[in-house]
DNA sequence: GCAAGGATATCG
DNA sequence: GATATCCTTGCA
């Protein structure tokens, strides 16, 4: 319900930008392979490469509505949340440790409630409710195979209308200067709660305030 | 409003 | 080889 374009070796709020490297070199290959990399040093990100081999493109998945599978879901956001706080050296940490250990509770205990809509209503998100980390990058997503991929809608599905969709700019890429930062690359659906930024009970209209502070002009665009 | 936290790009 | 920064989230 939310994605980002990142496009070509020009765009400056792409990795690719800097050309190829041992972590963007998925861009620069084949379409529909996942490109995943870690931000922040905690979170990952779900990217689907989207342009011929050579020309780095892809698109970045913010967030998604869930249709079915919502307990794997809840159950990979709980684990991913372990796993960011892992329990490490022993001695001195002790105290650390078990403060630690009531974090991970008490976020399990906060996951087992949460709203099905906010499973993955952020691009780190998407990738913890996914279960998902760097080493899923160069996965062929078109793979029938695969147990992340692709897939046509079903012909009686009756989804995204094109009139719901809004474009705004990037979020989080202020260093990247124009036009880069004002391009309308963010594209998404505005009725839905599981846009990022949403908050729950916040309407539709007040739910597009993104995350990271990044003020957002949008520019609807319709057909 | 900001801490958490590790890889990466870039500078020396 | 050192370090500023990063396509974020959830808590204080």
């Amino acid at each position: 319900v939310e994605v980002e374009a990142y496009v070509g070796l020009d765009d400056r709020a792409s990795h690719a930008h800097v050309g190829p490297t041992d972590r963007n070199r998925a861009m620069f290959g084949p379409p529909g392979v996942a490109y995943v990399y870690l931000v922040y040093g905690m979170h990952h990100c779900l990217n689907v490469v989207t342009d011929a081999a050579g020309r780095p493109a892809a698109l970045l998945i913010r967030a998604v509505a869930p249709l079915e599978g919502v307990a794997a879901m809840r159950a990979a956001r709980i684990a991913a949340g372990a796993a960011r706080r892992r329990i490490e050296a022993p001695a001195p940490a002790l105290d650390a440790d078990a403060r630690r250990i009531t974090a991970v509770e008490a976020e399990t205990r906060r996951l087992e409630v949460l709203d099905a809509a906010r499973l993955a209503s952020g691009p780190a998100l998407v990738a913890a409710a996914f279960g998902l980390d760097r080493s899923w990058t160069g996965r062929d997503l078109c793979d029938p195979r695969s147990a992340l991929r692709i897939e046509l809608p079903a012909p009686d599905w009756d989804g995204a209308e094109p009139a719901r969709v809004i474009a705004t700019p990037r979020i989080g890429i202020d260093g990247a200067g124009e036009p880069w930062v004002s391009r309308p690359w963010r594209f998404l659906l505005s009725d839905e709660p599981s846009v990022s930024g949403a908050r729950p009970g916040a309407r539709a209209s007040a739910g597009l305030r993104p995350a990271g502070g990044a003020r957002v002009r949008s520019t609807v665009e319709r057909g």
